[in-house]
DNA sequence: ATGGCGGATTAGATCCGA
């Protein structure tokens, strides 16, 4: 069973991109984020002609998230964070899958910091924390993946000068990170790639890819259930050199039966 | 130190992302 996630930055306008990715990799669950569309908007009969159902979670113009499954319908069981009622952005998409429980997180962005934006994704973290807790004491098989908007160490990043000031590697960002990983959550790509250098981002602006200029800051935390399942991770790193790519790649994680 | 690129939106300038 291979499980993956990829923030594709806009379903209309990668749709090509995510089918072509879909059916060469044919992953047996994907989670998206930024998929930038309203619920009714989303392209679900193009992913059931390709033999993939979905659930989705959308707002207009920015934001949303979704889970696509081989074969089978995720059944949903949770959408979107308790703990603010006010809170509207969809983010937050949680199901089962064949005896595995998936969610696909959207974390906030948080810049500029300091302000209410880096105020709202630290509350969030807390929020997903809080969320965390109850699922690790189901015992279920858990899979929490999905573009975190953190770069948890500095090895993680190309340059840790140059994103100095950014909200996705200051001490609280990180901080929050690691807190879910002393809860006992695996970072699956970290655990087999102790030495860092693997990204899973590089921005359209100022050559980044070509110049190998990203950072890794879409991740896949496991509960023990699943940890111990795992054979292999990956970056298809290879998807962000096409044409009208996003600017995350896919990243997923394999397990044993 | 700045801007750059790209998607989305009552369509042209602006917000948002990282």
């Amino acid at each position: 069973m291979r499980i993956a996630t990829f923030n594709i930055n806009g379903i209309k306008a990668r749709l090509p991109r995510l089918i072509e990715w879909l059916e060469e990799t044919r992953p047996s669950v994907a989670c998206l984020q930024e998929i930038k569309t309203q619920d009714e908007g989303f392209p679900a009969d193009d992913f059931a002609k390709i033999g993939y159902e979905a659930i989705w979670h959308g707002q207009k113009g920015f934001n949303g998230v979704a889970i696509l499954a081989d074969g089978v319908k995720p059944v949903e069981t949770q959408r979107g964070l308790s703990g603010d009622d006010s809170d509207e952005q969809a983010r937050y998409l949680e199901a089962d899958v064949n005896g595995v429980r998936v969610a696909s997180i959207y974390l906030p962005n948080g810049n500029p910091q300091p302000g209410p934006k880096f105020d709202y994704k630290l509350a969030w973290m807390e929020r997903l924390r809080v969320h965390a807790k109850t699922l690790w004491d189901a015992e279920i098989p858990t899979a929490l993946i999905g573009d975190y908007n953190v770069i948890p160490e500095d090895k993680d990043v190309w340059s840790p000068a140059a994103m100095a000031n950014d909200a996705l590697m200051q001490p609280a960002s990180r901080n929050a990170y690691f807190a879910m990983l002393s809860d006992g959550w695996t970072d699956a790509v970290n655990t087999l790639n102790p030495r860092g250098g693997v990204w899973t981002f590089w921005d359209y602006q100022a050559g980044a890819w070509q110049r190998d200029h990203g950072f890794r800051i879409d991740h896949l935390l496991l509960s023990p259930e699943l940890a111990d399942r795992m054979t292999a991770v990956g970056v298809d790193k290879e998807y962000r050199g096409r044409e009208k790519s996003s600017d995350h790649t896919p990243v997923w994680a394999e397990f044993a039966d």
